[in-house]
Parts: structure tokens; sequence; C-alpha cells
DNA sequence: AATTAACGCAACAATTCTGTTGCATATTAA
DNA sequence: TTAATATGCAACAGAATTGTTGCGTTAATT
């Protein structure tokens, strides 16, 4: 039964890693934070307000998209990108498996030093 | 007050980048899942099972304690970790806010188109 | 005391990541 | 049509990450 836990932990952590490593830049968790508060906005509209260059928003923005976080659809001559919350939903529920498996070991813990 | 949901976001977004990115590596997270699952754990307990050499373990290990997702304290000639809750309930709240800013960003478009 | 086990440190190569620059293309505006 | 805007592509340098190997130190075992 906690095996099952664990399991469900290993098995697409790959997947998982590569949602975190995408919001593991500062920058990145910046544009999130952008999209979810108004989507969409092209490129130009999101490297306003930083130090850096577009092309390195526009690289940026490829991360996040590659592994879901963010969408984008050409609309005339400018890419226009919205926040998804399907990636974000998914570690959050992995997140809050690993805190049920620490509750389970505390408990475990706790029964043994009770026993 | 929807700007204070967004300054709350921007303020330590390094911060949370840094849990974000430790968590972002595949091995790092299957030794987070471990360590939640059983902890203490040795590193040479926690190699068992990886293709990766100790010292990549080790290596992994730092990253994670560097971020306090994990904690350590050398007994005898072993080193033990431990799981530690605190950063990832951290992110994990994060998370919510930014989940809590894209329903308000709905309920905004959501009123405009009604209107 | 000698051996084994667990670990830390440091150096190295290979790879990946970041950000910039320069140039080309497509769309909109005047 | 001409000019301005928004973007994409590719090459480059610098930095950071990853994993290994070799060696030294400390602690437990016999």
């Amino acid at each position: 039964m906690s095996d099952n836990v664990r399991n469900d932990l290993s098995d697409d952590a790959g997947a998982q890693a590569s949602v975190f490593a995408a919001l593991g830049d500062e920058t990145r968790l910046l544009l999130v934070a952008k999209l979810a508060h108004r989507s969409p906005q092209s490129i130009t509209q999101l490297t306003t307000g930083s130090k850096l260059t577009r092309q390195a928003i526009s690289r940026h923005l490829r991360v996040l998209e590659d592994v879901g976080v963010v969408g984008s659809a050409r609309r005339g001559r400018e890419s226009l990108f919205a926040y998804r919350p399907e990636p974000i939903c998914g570690i959050a529920a992995y997140l809050d498996l690993v805190a049920k498996q620490w509750d389970q070991s505390l408990a475990r813990l706790k029964s043994i030093v009770e026993a």
C-alpha cells in the first residue's frame, strides 16, 4: 500500500522533473507569473521591464512551452503566449503525494515509538 | 488587490526558483521521494540501486541540502540525510498563488465578456 | 594493529545553459 | 511603395552542471 505511493512517485519522475526544471529559473518564473496574471501577451510585451534581450526572453518562453506551462499562437506579426495550468496542477499533485508519503512515514515512526 | 498578489509572486521569485531548480532533476527528485518515504538514510544507502557513483549522489544531496529540502547530520562514519518539508510547502503555496491569480484572471475575462 | 567501510576534497572532461549579436523574413502602417 | 514593427534563425563566447577518478581522512571491525 505504501509501496504503491512510492511507485507513483518514481514512475514519471522524469516528466515531472522537466516541469520543475522549467520553473527553476527566476526569469521563467516571473514570465509564468506575468502570464498567469494576464494572458495572452506578445514576446515584446513580455520583454518590457526585463534587463534581458527579446531573444533571451523568447528562448525562455520556448523552454516553458516545451513542458506545456505556456502555449503560443501566431496572430499577425506577433506571437501570443498564454498560461496553461495543466502541468503545474500536475506537479502540485506530485508534491501532495510527497507530503502524504512523508506523513505516513511520520505516522509509522510514531507507531514504532509508541509500541 | 490583484496587484498585491502579483507582488507576492514577484518578490521572492529568486528563492522559489532555487527550490524548483533543485527538484528539476530526475535523480534528485527520486532522492527526495526516497527520503520522504524513509528517513534518515546514509549516502551509501541512497546510492544503492542507482547507476551513478557515490560521489555523484553526494553532490546531488548537497544541492538539495543547499535549498533546505533535505538536512544532514554526521553519525559516526556516515552522513545521514532526512527529508525536510518546509521548502516544498513553500513552493506548493507559491503554486497555489499562481493558480489563484489565474482564476482571478479568468474571472476578470468572464466579467468583461459578460459586460 | 591492520583492514575494511563511509565519506570528503579536488581536478578533469564533456555537456548543457544563457545571453548576445547579426541578419533574414513577415506583417502592419504611413 | 516605403518604413517601421515583431519575430525567427544561427553562430558565438562565457558560465554553470554533471559525472568520473584518484587520493586522503575518519570510524568501525577483526
